[in-house]
DNA sequence: CGCCTGTCTCGACGTCCGTCTAGCCAGACA
DNA sequence: TGTCTGGCTAGACGGACGTCGAGACAGGCG
């Protein structure tokens, strides 16, 4: 293990403000990409997509798997791999309670990538 | 063939205004979903996305793949295999101009994308 | 005209992904 | 306490993906 120094920690998915510029303005650094990509990867699905935006859109900030699964014509453990690749992603958070188990959406990492993905100049705190 | 109309061909990935609300608003339709997925596939590899991000944040808005093989630590024709899936995800133009071929990022699936994962509500239809 | 450089296409190989069936665990209710 | 329902995990299989090497094609230059 001859790392140099922990240089990848620095990049907070969960922050508020994003962790680059737009990937229009600048080039991706390579650490940033490699901590990326996988979330934009767990998007590159349709079904996963369509998961990520029903728990995102949901009334109340979270939804129940319960009403996840029937919204498709595949089997509960498919749903429930793919609720898995989101979250391990870091796109959602799963809670248990009682029978049912709760998604809902992290905003911090939706935030990152709409922001690497923006035309707009990054208009965040960063001055 | 007892389709209610057309459906699908309605959605542009060139266009200038967002196909659909950010997916924090209302859920995606499928058929957008489909469509979308594999643009985020495509930028769900490290390498992709510093291509792309290489590409789009390029001086003159073009880049000669000769700048962009030397970047990385691959050979040549994977270099090449990363920028067809680019392209075929309709994330860039290319154009051969004498011995070399220029890259060219498309501003309008981008927009798309960012629109999708944007938190801020959907000012599209404003022209 | 012939050679050289640059890039893409084709084929191959190992790995990862999406989906399924079968089975297990946790909580609710009588 | 027994049973039912909801959801996850484990294992397997077919297909797609990432990477490479070899070869083909286009353009420039002497």
């Amino acid at each position: 293990m001859s790392k140099q120094g922990p240089p990848l920690a620095v990049i907070d998915l969960n922050a508020d403000a994003p962790c680059c510029p737009p990937l229009t303005q600048r080039r991706v650094p390579a650490e940033a990409a490699v901590v990326l990509a996988p979330a934009f990867k767990a998007l590159g699905d349709p079904v996963r997509l369509q998961l990520m935006s029903m728990i995102a859109s949901a009334e109340d900030g979270e939804v129940c798997v319960c009403d996840l699964t029937p919204a498709f014509d595949l089997t509960g453990p498919t749903i429930s791999h793919h609720l898995k690749t989101l979250r391990e992603a870091g796109l959602v958070d799963a809670e248990r309670r009682g029978t049912w188990v709760y998604y809902r959406a992290r905003p911090g990492i939706l935030r990152q990538l709409a922001a690497l993905l923006s035309i707009e100049p990054a208009l965040s705190s960063q001055a």
